[in-house]
DNA sequence: GTGAAAGCGCTAACAC
DNA sequence: GTGTTAGCGCTTTCAC
């Protein structure tokens, strides 16, 4: 620890430890070979000098770049917005630290590969993770990422997924509604082209035929907003229904909103379940039923299997368990 | 757009403009002089090339750094899992996208400079955002920050401060429940350690006495379940309260369970109010009164000043407002 | 205006 | 085992 002015650089430790910088490295980097007294000298030096390596040098000459890229692909750059953005940067960001690599956000256009294009020849860039990536996108991955990219959600043989199971989630959501004695259960989807939330309507829609039980879909967005106008439609078509399945937590909590301004008591009358387990799925009054999503570790999967480089299996699935709360 | 195979480099878009390396720098960095013809076919080469410049090398040579720290201090590594500290990265990653850096979270023990100083050292660091910092912390910032570090709460003269108008956003909010005709307001505030809490309690007990009202304080901790106890505590030792004003809306929202679990209504027998309007305050039922906290905004503000690192006021403060919903 | 040359701090062959 | 020698890709004096 010396004046905290100008930082040591290798050289400094080699010239203090009376080796070559090669040395010094090899040591520091703990690759290669030195003998125990050299070693010994390289850490003496490393620890009186407070010499901390720097990655932006050992970046450039191996060339593995800096920046982590979570790339969330959308209609508009508002989908940026979405607390769950934040969830995967967040986690991506700690998994960084323990690299020299840090985190950036970017929006995708829809369909636009001219950015994913440059973001492929950009050398600062480790890797990629894509977010809510659809197939014409992962259609149009330039061959410059294979190996160093990696999507939350659906993915392709050249691009490994990470996601939660799906289906298994909305298995349990479903299979416990009914095992608490429902029977006219509907549910509120997400909009269309987003496949995830396809898993979670095509579970729901095979366990009700294999019950023989009626399927009733109600199209949402997502929102709470669209899952509060989605009950008032839903009591319309099928005034007997005495469940709801939202495909997420947010929609789950404007369905139960918008039945009980219509007076419609829940889980008495109606139960409704949602999916994610998101913060505020515990606060609500009454908290809500659902399965949980663990954004974080997937996320961090992601994101150091990008940073790993090294070989990863096409689909990596994280189990989804069944929170039971007191609205189903 | 070439062969995707070898990104280009500056020597390439040099050569296919048949300029030196050097204007070809000049060109693209967009510094120092180059004849309108050279300029001309240098942009052409970069076009064709589909040329990115290499972050990595640049910032070697320039020393900027490649990653801007969040350092989020508290007594565990738990801290990170904050939903807030989420959002403050997510801003943080959106700044990053327009300069060459990415962002890494790392956890600060509540007094341990070590973790700084060697933050400090670390030539690829461009700069640091505190979240949380106390006072012993600032005391100890490694002068080699100086200049490239920014304040999320509390600041020095030497560590900006950039922070939500605590005391401003307080003052409306118990003038709201004033105006509103309540008189015996109680205030559940957080751990003491925390001084930006500190600001919302002080201008609370302010106003108060100025009105000549009675200052009635429990002491909480910043979550839920903490609230639902505080909601208990507080009716058993003043049961004449007619609002309750939380130092966040995790707090008031568990204030709120709490009350109506015993029997108590909101707003009818007390009012209920928040700060920070957090997402799910406006999904609760009832929907929670509180007062707007800019977080995103707040932490772009500190991402950038210290990514810019020139000359910041010492404090720069971020309005809040009051957003009456229907719990107050 | 433009080019030659000297690094930024580090790693990795390749000799010794 | 260890040092010497080249670079990684870029910016930036400093002559011309």
């Amino acid at each position: 620890m010396t004046s905290a002015h100008r930082p040591a650089t290798l050289d400094d430790v080699a010239r203090l430890a009376d080796v070559s910088r090669s040395t010094a490295s090899r040591v520091v980097a703990g690759t290669g070979f030195a003998s125990p007294a050299a070693r010994d000298r390289v850490l003496a030096a490393v620890d009186r000098l407070g010499y901390v390596p720097n990655a932006t040098a050992r970046a450039l000459v191996r060339g593995g770049g800096v920046r982590l890229v979570v790339a969330v692909s959308g209609v508009t750059a508002a989908v940026l917005d979405d607390p769950y953005v934040d969830r995967v940067v967040g986690a991506a960001a700690r998994a960084c630290a323990s690299y020299p690599v840090g985190v950036v956000l970017h929006w995708l256009p829809l369909h636009g590969s001219a950015t994913l294009e440059r973001i492929a020849r950009d050398r600062g860039v480790a890797g990629v993770v894509l977010v809510n990536a659809t197939e014409p996108l992962l259609d149009t991955i330039p061959a410059g990422l294979r190996g160093r990219i990696a999507s939350i959600g659906i993915g392709t043989p050249t691009v490994p997924s990470f996601d939660v199971d799906n289906a298994g989630g909305a298995d349990q959501v479903v299979r416990h509604l009914y095992a608490s004695g429902r029977r006219r259960i509907a549910m509120v989807t997400g909009p269309r082209w987003l496949s995830c939330a396809g898993r979670v309507v095509g579970a729901y829609q095979r366990i009700m035929r294999e019950s023989g039980l009626p399927v009733r879909l109600v199209s949402g967005d997502f929102t709470a907003e669209r899952g509060r106008a989605a009950a008032g439609e839903l009591l319309a078509r099928w005034p007997d229904t005495d469940a709801v399945f939202a495909v997420n937590d947010l929609t789950a909590l404007g369905v139960i909103a918008g039945l009980r301004e219509t007076g419609v008591r829940v889980p008495g009358d109606i139960a409704v379940a949602g999916f994610d387990d998101i913060p505020h799925a515990a606060l609500n009054t009454p908290a809500l039923t659902t399965a949980s999503h663990p954004v974080g570790p997937i996320a961090a999967a992601a994101a150091t299997a990008v940073l790993h480089n090294r070989p990863v299996p096409p689909v990596t699935s994280f189990p989804s368990a069944l929170v039971r709360r007191t609205s189903a």
